[in-house]
DNA sequence: CCTGAAAACGATTAGAA
DNA sequence: TTCTAATCGTTTTCAGG
């Protein structure tokens, strides 16, 4: 990210995905062209990854959130559980960690059934122990990463 | 989400947020125009959520991430922390949960330094006791929650 | 709820500063 | 890197099944 025009651009982005050019272009208050060409830069750069819908988790039957911390069993055995375990799409996030766990999982399901299910697939799949923190409520999650401009 | 149509197009706005109603028209096998009386539905119904650009923490100056659990230091006193916490930027997640601590935070940071400067203002503001985890690679993260037609 | 076509709007490209 | 202007593609709207 070069300046605070790009800044500008990729919080407007990071807000509105589908922001039209035009509109960038009224927001940072240069041409068109101009933004156009800081984003196909922004893109090329890697600054930008890509564009998402965000989509709400209940209305599509996955009410339920939890954290999955894992271990592996055998510490000896090579351990490739990020892998292993990405065929279940209900994982939505795998990050490995300091501490006393190996992975953190975070998913999604649709019931604590399907939870149950879950978990027990992840031991099977990767040879690992779990322990699973539930999620009552969501406040907020996927807040941009590039503050915008009136904040 | 009314059918398999519906699904698609979900689909493919996950996978491509910017994605045209041709695009998507192509996709799912109907007009342009259908599709587009569709994706107002989702959106009015709340389904699909909103549009976001996915940017990389490390190419805005955010390498460092971490999962920080937090408990309230008094149980007696009035438990608001999402919002007392809310204007710290870093933070990219809140969610209560269930277990030990009574809410697991999402943060990014600069640097080992302004994570602990981030710790210290989270345990001012909310007055609570903090776990820290230290996310040390991320294998994947923000997966669709609805999976591409081919899987 | 769908299609198809016309009009409005946005994106892209070329040429110049 | 920026701008303007012409061209091309996309979205919107609407008449009709």
């Amino acid at each position: 990210m070069e300046d605070a025009v790009d800044t500008r651009i990729v919080a407007e982005l990071s807000r509105d995905g589908r922001a039209t050019l035009a509109d960038l272009s009224a927001a940072v208050g240069l041409s068109v062209s101009a933004v156009q060409a800081r984003l196909k830069r922004l893109e090329a750069r890697g600054v930008i990854t890509g564009y998402r819908a965000t989509v709400d988790a209940e209305a599509v039957g996955r009410p339920l959130a939890a954290f999955i911390e894992i271990t592996p069993l055998d510490p000896a055995q090579p351990d490739n559980a990020p892998e292993l375990l990405e065929h279940l799409g209900a994982i939505e996030a795998c990050h490995s960690i300091a501490g006393d766990a190996a992975y953190m999982l975070f998913a999604r399901v649709a019931s604590p059934r399907a939870l149950e299910d879950l978990v027990r697939d992840i031991r099977h799949a990767a040879g690992v122990r779990t322990r699973t923190t539930v999620v009552l409520q969501t406040f907020y999650e996927h807040r941009p990463l590039v503050p915008a401009a009136g904040d």
